[in-house]
RNA sequence: GCCCCCAUCGUCUAGCGGCCCAGGACAUCGCCCUUUCAAGGCGGAAGCACGGGUUCGAAUCCCGUUGGGGGCACCA
């Protein structure tokens, strides 16, 4: 049988971290098993749903490389897979288990409910629907009826004991009772998201439910409505909350948690996929950095950990700089291209990529090329204070000596750049250290840069003597 | 209140009764390399929440305690 796995998010502008680590294990599942990956949009409150927040959910998972089978622009068999479009599907179904039995009629309101739930736990006992209409005689549905009362349809849970054998949880049990009857459909007649999940997970033959165990007690309620409805529930595989650094569940209170504030701080896909995969999961070796063909090849939801994980920046950002380390110049230099102009700097392509091999170690967030590069491509180089300690302290007359012999260089190759400067050293008595840091100064604007032979021998001979004479004034 | 889930270094984890006086990674500390900053190499410190069992033997199994988290909606 195919593998059948789903992503079902609310259209929310950007997913955070946490949403995108179940999306990745349904995804890994999926492609492991050489099966279907199915994107479903349940924007069933369609008053807060914008045409925008929805486009930021397929970016963001088409920017991490999860890319579906079936699902909005792709299209598919199974579909329409926006929640929004399948009010006529749930609208059948719901009537279906009302004839069959499995549904009924309630007429309790808002504040009855509450009153009695409020009375439960005054006499110790749990709250929640306590059953009232659920076996009403005809009389009193016409008498309640009559009095113009909306009802709501809420679904009869069995009264034995329900059991959910889950992938990551194992066996997890309810009493008899515990999970009451629930509403599958406002007194409007909007299906609520326990039918909607249901039925789509019925009718689009899905075979593995993977999720955030928030959800773990809607798992056996989900299954006895796709079973009323003459289905077979799905496999279901919990996996736990990611947490925050203190340790509570991550929101929107930890600050940057979105896929687009990791993308905007220049982070790779690469890495996040692979930092998220090792979220709660690992290969059973001891491999950190993974391809994602070698995630899919040791990918086993039975592995995933059942016990919560805090997410780690710095950890994320040591996989970062691996991964750009590892990218080829061309395509680091083409993904740090947006970030440099975000920030003003124009760049030349030619000498951008020329450049890479000079910063790939340095930098651990694409965001940093910019202050790394910023002096090959603007003159504007006004000496930060470290700078200008540097330039303070130079030998009187050092940096327009270096000038000359820089301008006199025979040739303007990166050996040659150095062998210029340990010369120039070596006649004022300094060490390399004090003999290029003003150098650095004078050219970048920075105590901190690339190799400097190598910047030099990038920026060009005429801008570089030019810088420095500006610098000995 | 009731129910459910979870518990190995600061963090992510390996471990599924003897291979473990617990292995790896990030972070941290020290040393090396070194033109700055990084990267890299080598080394160190750091953990089985607690209490009972079971067993010849427990990080691993069972029970309890404690501590976290989730659920008990005409939200998803």
């Amino acid at each position: 049988m195919t593998v059948r796995c789903r992503f079902a998010p609310a259209p929310s502008g950007s997913l955070h971290v946490g949403n995108v680590r179940s999306a990745l294990f349904s995804w890994l599942w999926a492609r492991h098993n050489d099966g279907v990956f199915i994107l479903r949009v349940e924007d069933t409150d369609a008053s807060r749903v914008t045409e925008e927040a929805f486009r930021g959910v397929l970016d963001d998972l088409r920017w991490l490389g999860l890319e579906w089978d079936e699902g909005p622009e792709v299209g598919g068999s199974h579909g329409p897979y926006r929640q929004s479009e399948r009010g006529e599907i749930y609208r059948e179904k719901l009537a279906e288990l009302l004839a069959g039995g499995h549904a009924y009629r309630c007429y309790c309101t808002e504040a009855e409910l509450e009153e009695r739930n409020e009375a439960a736990r005054g006499r110790g006992e749990a709250p929640g629907y306590d059953g009232h209409c659920r076996d009403l005689t005809d009389d009193q549905r016409a008498a309640y009826e009559a009095e113009g009362r909306p009802p709501v349809v809420r679904f009869r849970m069995a009264d034995t004991e329900q059991v959910v054998d889950d992938l990551v949880k194992g066996r997890v049990r309810w009493a008899p009772g515990e999970l009451r009857d629930f509403v599958l459909a406002r007194a409007d007649g909007s299906p609520v998201f326990l039918l909607a999940v249901a039925v789509d997970d019925l009718l689009m033959e899905v075979t593995h439910v993977v999720r955030g165990d928030d959800l773990l007690a809607s798992a056996p309620r989900n299954a006895r409505v796709i079973e009323a409805l003459g289905g077979t529930a799905p496999v279901y595989a919990h996996v736990p909350q990611v947490l925050g650094p203190d340790r509570r569940p991550l929101s929107k209170r930890h600050g940057s948690t979105s896929v687009r504030s990791f993308r905007e701080m220049g982070y790779l896909p690469e890495a996040l996929v692979n930092y998220l995969a090792l979220l709660g999961w690992s290969p059973g070796d001891d491999r950190e950095v993974l391809s994602v063909a070698e995630m899919i090849d040791a990918f086993d939801l039975a592995r995933v950990s059942s016990n919560p994980a805090a997410f780690d920046t710095e950890k994320l950002t040591w996989l970062n700089n691996r991964y750009i380390q590892s990218l080829a110049d061309d395509d680091l230099a083409a993904r740090c291209v947006h970030f440099l102009v975000e920030a003003g700097v124009g760049v030349e392509p030619d000498v951008l990529r020329h450049a890479m091999p000079l910063v790939k170690e340095r930098m651990k967030t694409l965001t940093e090329a910019v202050e790394l590069l910023r002096f090959l491509f603007s003159d504007d180089i006004a000496p930060n204070e470290k700078a200008a300690g540097i330039l303070a302290k130079a030998p009187p007359g050092y940096l327009k000596e270096a000038a000359e012999a820089l301008d006199a260089s025979p040739a303007w190759d990166t050996e040659t750049i150095a062998a210029t400067l340990d010369g120039l050293g070596a006649g004022a008595g300094l060490n390399r250290t004090k003999a290029w840091q003003p150098i650095r100064a004078a050219v970048t604007g920075s105590n901190v840069s690339p190799p400097l032979p190598e910047s030099l021998a990038l920026l060009g001979k005429e801008r570089t003597v030019e810088r420095i004479r500006a610098a000995a004034g």
